[in-house]
DNA sequence: AACTTTGTTCAAAAAAACTTGAACAAAATG
DNA sequence: CATTTTGTTCAAGTTTTTTTGAACAAAGTT
């Protein structure tokens, strides 16, 4: 007897297109199709779905499927959902768009903008060291562009959340007047 | 005689260190590394750069320039900076914010989104096609929630832009002939 | 306690992305 | 018009990322 694929679509034509829109939206912000897959079944469910069912309907492996949720865990962008009289853990997508850019800046985004200010401070010293003193000031001078294009970076991210619907972010002093758009 | 690289150093090590925050800015945004090194080290020369100046200083193949100029161009990342007396194209780091952030979300964040559309109203047809009446219910209501989020990001776009434009943002003013808006 | 269920980990395989360099084209030069 | 200069293209090689699946751990069941 041939071992035969399951007959029964495991995936409506709707679904396959819905997932399909989240996985070119994670590839877009550098997340990979699994990622998207994932989140995109999530999405397109009434009920919370388990492990298990995530691997069956989407034909990828256990691995693929706990990585992706512990991304997906780490990002804010799903959430457990308990389910009575079951072992399992079982999950469901995070539905606010406002959460789920938080959840991106935060765990992807803020890390490098932080790391990037010390980088900029070491950079200031080496630049001390070599060069004669033209240089030394373009150096600076270039320098000093890169930490504006960083603090304004920083002054965005609130007004995209406050655009998004939300709360702010970087728990920094506003520096002076608020714009408010 | 053996053959020996030269040993005067190519990048000084503020050049490399500077280079190296372009490179990690090129990931986040889903760049390649020599396509971050090419703006880098444009960025931290005050001369215009030929082609050849960019292969031999940073020590990549003329395939990669080639095509990382490519792209730069494409996202208005660097300009064409005339020459006289020479054949060769020169070119120049945009020092704008505003129009790299613009450059990069024309390029390529407003394509997706706009071929996002066309997909909603693919999966919208798709959906009337099979279920019973509750899960089409639930599909419209999710699409629904699709075409929200995407509404929303088209219209952060031009808030960004503002935001990214307005000088009220500076704390100290640009400190040469380069303007910084 | 032995067994089952549920999910994680991680080394290896597979796939995707990036880089290289040689062949090529276009245009200027002699 | 042959040659040199300048830059592009693209197939092949390299590196990086992603996926897989088998081994493992933790916790519940019988």
């Amino acid at each position: 007897m041939p071992v035969t694929q399951s007959d029964t679509p495991i995936l409506s034509a709707w679904e396959t297109s819905m997932i399909d829109v989240f996985v070119r939206a994670a590839g877009l912000i550098g997340l990979p199709r699994s990622i998207g897959e994932i989140y995109g079944l999530l999405f397109c469910t009434p009920k919370a779905l388990s492990f298990d069912e995530l691997v069956e309907r989407l034909q990828i492996s256990k691995g693929s499927v706990s990585q992706g949720l512990k991304v997906l865990r780490q990002l804010g962008a799903v959430k457990l959902h308990y389910v009575p009289g079951s072992r399992r853990d079982h999950y469901q997508p995070e539905l606010s768009m406002k959460r789920l850019v938080r959840g991106f800046i935060k765990d992807q985004f803020e890390p490098h903008l932080l790391s990037g200010s010390e980088r900029l401070d070491n950079i200031d010293a080496l630049i001390e060291e070599e060069g004669d003193e033209a240089s030394r000031a373009h150096a600076r001078n270039r320098l000093g562009t890169l930490r504006s294009w960083q603090q304004r970076t920083r002054k965005l991210m609130p007004i995209v959340m406050a655009v998004l619907g939300g709360a702010k972010f970087f728990d920094k002093e506003p520096t002076d007047e608020e714009t408010i758009i």
